[in-house]
DNA sequence: AATTTACGTCAGCCTTGTTGACTTTCCAAG
DNA sequence: CTTGGAAAGTCAACAAGGCTGACGTAAATT
């Protein structure tokens, strides 16, 4: 182990082997990552698709249309088809924006939230397992490593999610 | 910090707001993590789903086309299409079994080898990146999360995945 | 008044997943 | 040696969820 060189920043040495254990991790993890929302929502009309829509509206309500294009990084005609869906089934409500009123505010009902809530405790009854499991040093590695793979924008984005909203 | 309760099996405490965070540093670092090759790949005839196919025949040659079914987690039908187009491209051959005839092994040619270490170059260039910046320790919890985050089947795959072929 | 922005929508296309049905090949057990 | 069943390949049809391009409307901005 290279415990000595704690930063890592330049005698780090990183087989293509130990690269690609970690590409295939994450490849199997993100599998198992979203295998229990896609199991709950299979049976309804609704797919991953709605299930990220879904998440981010409840983490930041209130936020508009363009907010959930940039975060989701799809079109406006993906998104469209996926959040009409939503507001038909009145899982998610559109309000027009109160000093902009091209904007759109998009809110989770209670049915929504409802839904929200049982995805979102299957994703989390995983991920709190695996936590558990690993240990909270461990925890902290995989955060650190997840964020610094992101490109700086996504980054900014990822961590600015906090403030939200309206 | 929780350094106390090294294994953190019991008293490891964890918010929703904590697991949340977990859940979307997944999502985009995965975004991120598959960006490069696909943009390689487009522009070609191909998509993630011949990377994958590629990745593992290289990763494991000879290995059987229900080999590549299970690791992938698709169908005969789904796989056939993009294991097609990469045998009559002449980047994948598929030989007959040597002891059960029915059996295809798959390997790469020059070609399809050529392609596969343009895509994984760029995949690795972004995970040692990340793995440098984040250094050995943070890179340690990472897989340690992410295998925790494995059903154990799949685990047992990822882990096994070392034999691999023929 | 003209332009730009935000949003919605129609139409069509692609990739990649699915099911179901069917054939051929071929190993292995009766 | 025959036959049952596994492995593989293929055809057809379909769905989700991406994409582009074009167009319309309302509201804000210049």
């Amino acid at each position: 182990m290279v415990e000595s060189n704690q930063g890592g920043e330049s005698l780090l040495f990183l087989t293509d082997e130990q690269l690609r254990k970690g590409i295939e991790a994450m490849f199997f993890a993100y599998r198992a990552f979203t295998a229990d929302p896609d199991r709950i929502l299979e049976g309804m009309d609704y797919g991953r698709a709605h299930h990220r829509a879904i998440h981010f509206i409840h983490r930041a309500p209130g936020l508009t249309v363009t907010n959930l294009l940039t975060i989701l990084g799809v079109t406006k005609q993906s998104l469209n088809r996926v959040l009409r869906s939503l507001i038909d089934d009145g899982l998610v409500e559109a309000r027009v924006g109160r000093s902009d009123k091209r904007e759109r505010n998009l809110f989770l009902t209670a049915k929504g939230a409802e839904l929200e809530r049982a995805l979102s405790d299957a994703q989390r009854a995983r991920m709190r397992a695996a936590y558990r499991a690993a240990g909270p040093v461990a925890v902290q590695g995989f955060r650190t490593v997840l964020e610094a793979m992101m490109d700086p924008e996504m980054r900014r984005q990822y961590q600015s999610l906090r403030e939200g909203g309206v």
